[in-house]
DNA sequence: TTCGTTGACTTGAACGTTCAAATCCTACAC
DNA sequence: GTGTAGGATTTGAACGTTCAAGTCAACGAA
């Protein structure tokens, strides 16, 4: 439990026991081919007997970059982060796999969280940033991309779509694939129970819903609340009581398909066999309903490692890329 | 949206531009009680236009520490998250505090968990960890200590106390709170629905119901049950349905307090009026509910700042201290 | 005058790497 | 025997800080 280290081994120690020079080690950690067999097998025992470790600090002085990259660190409340629950773990995962690692940060404010982006950056403490919850006028994607810091973003730069690289699932896709497979299953009346238009991710998921309704010449039915329990059950129940009610019903959220369960229940529907329902993001709540709700799930995973893989191949020459990823549909009880 | 840095002004460009020593500066920005009134405001006006900003990589190397720590990142789909999301936001702000950032792992198995630490710590990438969810047998309190890499843990080293430094919530106080509310409240039969002993967190807060059942001289009655929502409704329904059924039950968490309150409804009992739900740990749960549940909130920022400060506080000499935190009642519909 | 003290500031080295250039050695061609 | 090419290895400097030890000037006391 001692708080500073004891002297660790360094390069020069295992130079020296091995009796060849740092550069020699250097090579054998970093690039063995420039090694001959004889003095790599040598000096690769005295690393092991030492346990010798290249020091991150000096390694990041010297190449100046960290191998750090900070990802904003969201409040619980938020109700976005159900799904952003998952992608940070896929997002450490594939920090792993390019030997990099997420910092965390929890901004008072947006003019704070720039500002703190800014020195984080400038102090040479991470070498770029991946943003989540990108939304119309996000001063951070224009803020960063005037100072030109490195970042990717989970969520497309909904101003200004080719000044930045992001990766982003198709909402719209997602909204199509639930709707035509209720109308595969036999459903005619399909009702869509939304957010108010925000021009963003609401209103894509929409217009996924809509696509699908004109191609099979149906008539759309609409509802739209905010992404609570309570209104999504109200805006439902207004949905079910008229005298031809949906059969099916494609959620732009859980939350919003949880409320629209309840609600049916409360009218004494059987979700599943008399209404079928599907949610969004394929979140904890799903398992909360009974039945448990068929959703549409984002790949978080891949997403991850997309935005990976681009922020490692950002290059100051290359022009920023835009990647569209579709979601799947994950079918439970309530479809 | 540049990968590489534009060369960033250095301690030695303000020291040239202000026609000082490289130490000027740097007493001037650590230390400028150090420096002379005129030469401080000059060097500050400099830095100022360059906008310089000491480079962490070179004071971490300087310094050897990071002020990194390293912290877990759960996996979304565990139980315990529901307060672990809370705690992570706390120590994010608590870390920041110190001037210290969390940096996220995500291991794949125990083993490789604990390598994976030792290569961190080894390295210099981190100053040491923060843990979370110990348990009985908890191979990582036993491998950190044996290898004398600084940690704190959210959660008290449960097989060696002493061996370690640790904040734990009291949750047998929080059992007791809960069982004293419902006594005061007018209820006699006050029922406890918890986990199959784990010898740990679950026993903790049986033993606080217990201890105030036999204060008050009211005779115990139990339900044990694993962490989910169908488990613990087929439990509570179990202790629902005897002739003289309790009229409040502690439950040992918000996922078996929620299947408690379903297995009330079901049989028709008004949750609130007919009988009285306690979960525990006020998470996203408790909002599901309805009516709302009442909870013991664990107070994850005390928690999250009492680290911090026992981490910084580490010291070769000092000797390991152990907090226990008392949680709070949270008072809502189900109660 | 001499000496010591104090405050303001500078200098050289160190932290642990890697880069770029230099050296050394061996092998091979002419 | 001489030249050259190439591989293996070493050397010195650099990355951007801070520490420890130094210089220098001003001042006051003996």
């Amino acid at each position: 439990m001692s708080r500073h280290q004891q002297r660790m081994p360094t390069i020069a120690t295992v130079a020296e026991l091995a009796g060849v020079s740092r550069q020699t080690v250097s090579n054998v950690v970093r690039a063995p081919h420039r090694v001959s067999p004889n003095t790599l097998q040598r000096v690769q025992e005295i690393i092991r007997q030492v346990d010798y470790r290249p020091n991150r600090s000096a390694i990041a002085l010297q190449a100046r970059r960290s191998g750090l990259l900070a990802y904003r660190c969201h409040r619980p409340e938020e109700t976005e982060n159900l799904v952003l629950d998952r992608f940070l773990h896929d997002l450490c995962r594939a920090a792993d796999d390019h030997d990099h690692h997420i910092t965390l940060v929890s901004p008072t404010s947006t003019d704070q969280e720039v500002a703190m982006y800014i020195d984080l950056y400038r102090s040479g403490r991470v070498d770029g940033f991946v943003l989540s919850g990108t939304h119309r006028g996000d001063q951070r994607l224009t803020s960063l991309v005037a100072e030109a810091i490195p970042f990717v973003s989970f969520g497309r730069n909904w101003d200004n779509p080719l000044a930045s690289t992001w990766v982003d699932v198709d909402g719209a896709s997602g909204a199509r694939q639930a709707t035509e497979h209720f109308w595969r299953s036999g459903h005619r009346r399909i009702a869509f129970l939304g957010w108010p238009d925000d021009g963003a991710i609401g209103a894509d998921r929409h217009r996924g819903y809509l696509d699908a309704m004109a191609q099979y010449r149906l008539e759309p039915i609409g509802a739209f609340c905010f992404d609570r329990l309570d209104a999504g059950e109200v805006s439902a129940a207004e949905l079910l009581r008229v005298p031809e009610p949906p059969t099916a019903v494609v959620c732009v959220s859980d939350t919003v398909a949880l409320g629209c369960a309840w609600a049916a229940q409360k009218l004494g529907l059987v979700v599943g066999a008399e209404l079928a329902i599907m949610g969004f993001d394929d979140s904890a709540l799903t398992r909360i309903a009974r039945p448990s709700l068929s959703s549409v799930r984002q790949p978080t995973e891949l997403v991850a490692q997309a935005l990976m893989d681009r922020f490692i191949g950002l290059q100051p020459t290359a022009r920023s890329t835009q990647t569209l990823l579709a979601p799947s549909l994950v079918h439970r009880g309530s479809s």
